[in-house]
DNA sequence: CCGATATAGATGTATATGCATCTATCTAGC
DNA sequence: GCTAGATAGATGCATATACATCTATATCGG
């Protein structure tokens, strides 16, 4: 009873997209009780990871368009979750998590590693790991 | 010239979103003198590909809700690529593929083939198979 | 037939996303 | 020090995306 529910696409972008779209929706349910949306999660890990870093380079890490980052760290800001402050570069938005923020994460995290798990036993490891490094690979290919 | 790596990312879901946004960039780079976009050009071609269905239907098949479609089938509606007529059931949309929306996937065909090869080359036909594959078993996991 | 419930899609609202363009600032060359 | 071009991010605009809720229609149990 795992047969195709979907039929193949043959266009890999919309593949992709569309696995996208339909994942996106498993771990924002999860993280739904928090007002949390998936992309907010992954900029407050991210800059967990990375520590200070200017708005651009946040943008190459998640290759997102620097412009689309001003909107959502806006909402993110508001909650508190952001710090900003400016570089020795008076261009550069330096950014980093603010308290709230952490807190924010370390509430998400739980929730987001039931997901995790669920999803990595339902694909086997193997593949899991298999899939995460084509994306970055796919990531890779077409970054300049 | 070494190219830039991008670091990898804790979370599948952010994982697959990035290489979902980079991949976009390329394809719709591609599409933007038609001035296709990366989803209508896929909504093109899975009607050309499914014929006349109804639009909760195409929301299956691309796993994007329906009412996402109610938005940018309107768009495609009003450039006269989509013909919308009543089933039996009064309560669907039966949607196809109008005649300047073949024309319009005709337009478009070439380019796509031409990324897709290229992306092809550069990742090696066995990982993008295993790549599609991959996409499409996450999709079924997660699809219900 | 009738009311209860289910389903298809539309609408209100909010976020995600990127391009073209703009402003402020920086840097290189003079 | 000045100016021309480069760079960081903000803003205007359009599309993509989904959830909650609403309306119209269908179906099912009496």
């Amino acid at each position: 009873m795992s047969k195709s529910l979907v039929p193949p696409l043959p266009c890999f972008c919309a593949s992709l997209r569309r696995a996208s779209r339909a994942l996106t929706q498993v771990y924002e349910q999860a993280l739904r009780p928090l007002g949390l949306r998936g992309t907010q999660f992954t900029i407050l890990q991210a800059l967990s990871l990375a520590g200070e870093v200017p708005q651009g380079e946040l943008g190459r890490i998640l290759a997102m368009d620097s412009t689309t980052l001003t909107r959502t760290l806006e909402i993110m800001r508001r909650r508190g979750w952001i710090a900003t402050r400016y570089g020795k570069d008076r261009r550069e938005r330096r950014l980093s998590l603010a308290r709230p923020g952490e807190a924010e994460l370390k509430r998400a995290l739980p929730r987001w590693e039931r997901v995790q798990a669920r999803l990595r036993r339902r694909l086997g490891t193997k593949r899991w790991n298999s899939f995460m490094t084509f994306a970055n690979q796919v990531t890779n290919e077409v970054t300049e």
